[in-house]
DNA sequence: TACCAGA
DNA sequence: TCTGGTACTATGAAG
DNA sequence: CTTCAT
């Protein structure tokens, strides 16, 4: 392989490919109208071990190029030709490539605003025409230019298509390969709120059909569940707005939950019309439930059973994120038991909603549809991530009455509201109006309450408003700045910062950029900690100044990273980790690993919808050390003049 | 959003 | 009692 | 001092 020849040739007449093929002992043949696809078999874990590599799973079409003397066909899993459906653009760069005859195998995908495949973005760009959102995942090569290359091995077939197709961020991609352990692999594809991945033996041949040389293993778990009631639709008189589902543990049918999302009107209205005329009197559960729980409750026959995707179970045995994904009819109800599956077992304590809200339905963030009552959600399923960035801090608030569309505005003051959960905190060096500062979740929601879309606090706390316990560095791409260049940034800030015994953690903005963020022990004062991130940013920028600026002068930061140490002052706030940013797109502000940046992570990747999902498939907090790697600052100068 | 002035 | 207008950071650096 | 940036 490292004999290939590393440059393209377009529409060579021979294959750069061929003296090696011929060494590899592929067969020659005549290109096939069409190979039936390889598929994987699903298992709970995927494989472990080095003779596997991972990939990602695309959720989209599986399509079969055919390229045949410039002649490009898109095959879809059942060889119907497709190649018109998609517009010109794919067919026009699968022409361009390299070669006479070529059969690559690949997934067409439409990716939504987080950067996931995504196959409801798919048929609504196909029946929007979005032609120019269809990319092309390439993943195996199974003939090229006179030899059938099924009898290679997926190593040395990977290679050739790799070379064939480079690494150019255009529709046409490469699925890219993971060598890591394939657990880990796993673990990170569902932090980022991806499907799951499909493994592949190295050394396995191309062979059509269902084997298990590609194995599929899923973020999200999936089961039946018995139907033991339903609570009728708001909307409709003639539909189910959520199915009421239990267990089976013995002879005892326990509650797990509702489920009120993945059918469509039709679906809700058939299942209305079946459950209607199964409905009893007395619960079939064996415990009574919660009220809240039981409210508009109709309970049926616990007969029927429907598969239902989630991404993991509460403390207190309830589905987290439940889908509707349709009635197993071929599944008897009394097998259906509790699949567990510690791994999916979302462990944080429950927290109660107590505060109710006016106008629940207000929409914040137009384009996505999240509400008010959305938010708050949102919130109150972070709140034991998010509490430790802003409880007992003064805070500064962005609220926007009408929405991120509408006109947005600071306040550091209270407002006149008789409040219960927030504090009135007076800051001891000034005599103005006092500061507002929360405590609990109850004090958040009550900024949901009002408007508050985005939660910046300062860098210290009530206990010592003097000497901030952290600081941020926020490093700000300016205009045309790739994103590998903002990574290699952070990467070099941590660096910086490691040197001089500070710890460093990675956060996205939700905007822009990245934020780096240093615990401190409360012991330098502001003075000391501005003067410090001044001169780290400045040092930054005297290094690169190509790539780095450490003044915010607009004009200037063209093609260059502000790195804005200004958050680091007294009264200066930066945006709270896992707040939300009043941007389109309800993108939030996400603590990471330092592995998991990545091009695939943008700084707005996560958002009010898939933040949960990524906290409840977590299994370790990226941040979790964050406070016990707390050091004191000392000034850079000092610590090379002290001597023991 | 929520307050308040003015109708 | 209803309606409509409007409220709302601090700070540093550059010019 | 004003303007512009966060």
């Amino acid at each position: 392989m490292a004999a290939l020849d590393t440059h393209h040739q377009k529409r060579a007449k021979a294959s750069p490919f061929l003296d090696s093929l011929a060494i590899q002992g592929a067969k020659k043949a005549s290109l096939p109208e069409f190979v039936e696809p390889m598929l994987a078999s699903l298992l709970t874990a995927p494989p472990a071990g080095k003779d596997w590599i991972h990939e990602i799973k695309f959720d989209g079409y599986r399509l079969q190029a055919r390229i045949e003397a410039g002649r490009v066909k898109l095959l879809t899993r059942r060889g119907l030709d497709w190649t018109q459906k998609f517009g010109p653009k794919i067919v026009t760069i699968l022409q361009a490539l390299p070669v006479e005859t070529a059969l690559i195998d690949g997934e067409l995908v439409v990716e939504n605003s987080s950067g996931v495949s995504d196959f409801s973005a798919l048929q609504a760009a196909l029946s929007e025409g979005q032609f120019d959102r269809f990319l092309f995942y390439a993943f195996d090569l199974l003939y090229l230019d006179g030899y059938d290359l099924c009898d290679l091995s997926l190593s040395k077939r990977r290679d050739m298509l790799e070379h064939l197709v480079g690494s150019d961020a255009g529709p046409l991609r490469m699925s890219q390969r993971f060598e890591e352990e394939g657990r880990l692999v796993l673990q990170h594809a569902c932090r980022l709120g991806l499907e799951g991945i499909i493994s592949k033996r190295k050394e396995s041949v191309y062979r059509s059909g269902r084997g298990k040389d590609w194995i599929k293993s899923k973020c999200s778990a999936r089961q039946e569940f018995v139907i033991a009631g339903y609570v009728p639709s708001s909307t409709s008189r003639k539909a189910i707005g959520s199915l009421v589902l239990g267990v089976y543990d013995g002879d005892r049918l326990d509650y797990v939950g509702r489920v009120g999302t993945g059918f469509t009107m039709a679906i809700a209205e058939d299942l209305f019309r079946k459950l209607e005329a199964m409905q009893i009197d007395k619960r079939p559960f064996a415990k009574p439930l919660a009220s809240a729980e039981a409210r508009h409750v109709r309970y049926v026959h616990p007969e029927l059973v429907a598969e239902i995707e989630f991404s993991g179970w509460t403390a207190d045995e309830r589905l987290r994120h439940a889908s509707f994904q349709g009635l197993r009819e071929d599944k008897d109800a009394r097998e259906v038991v509790r699949e567990g599956s510690r791994s999916l077992t979302f462990t944080a304590k429950p927290q109660r909603r107590r505060a109710v809200f006016t106008h629940s339905d207000r929409i914040y963030w137009p384009d996505e549809g999240v509400t008010k009552e959305g938010l708050a959600d949102y919130y109150t399923e972070v709140w034991r991530f998010i509490a430790p960035f802003i409880v007992g801090r003064p805070l500064a608030l962005l609220r926007c009455p009408d929405g991120i569309t509408g006109p947005q505005f600071f306040q550091k003051h209270a407002w006149k509201k008789v409040y219960s959960h927030l504090v009135l905190v007076n800051d001891p060096k000034e005599k103005s109006e006092p500061l507002l500062a929360l405590h609990d979740l109850d004090g958040l929601l009550e900024l949901v309450q009002s408007a508050v879309l985005e939660i910046h606090p300062w860098q210290s706390t009530l206990t010592d408003w003097e000497r901030p316990d952290r600081i941020i560095m926020d490093l700000d791409p300016g205009e045309g700045v790739p994103w590998e260049m903002v990574i290699a940034a952070a990467e070099e800030m941590r660096d910086r910062l490691q040197e001089v015994g500070l710890a460093a953690f990675v956060k996205t903005s939700g905007g822009k950029g990245l934020h780096v963020v240093s615990p401190l022990k409360p012991l330098a004062t502001w003075p000391m900690v501005k003067t410090f991130t001044k001169t780290l940013a400045d040092a930054m920028a005297a290094d690169n100044p190509d790539r780095f600026i450490s003044t915010s002068t607009k004009s200037k930061r063209q093609g260059k990273i502000f790195i804005d140490y200004l958050r680091n002052q007294r009264g200066m706030t930066a945006v709270a980790a896992y707040s939300t940013r009043a941007r389109p797109g309800a993108s939030v502000s996400v603590p990471l690993d330092w592995k998991e940046l990545s091009p695939n992570i943008g700084p707005a990747y996560f958002t009010v919808e898939n933040t949960p999902i990524r906290l409840a498939a977590l299994t370790g907090d990226p941040w979790a050390e964050f406070q016990a790697a707390a050091v004191a600052l000392e000034e850079p100068r000092s610590t090379r003049r002290r001597h023991g």
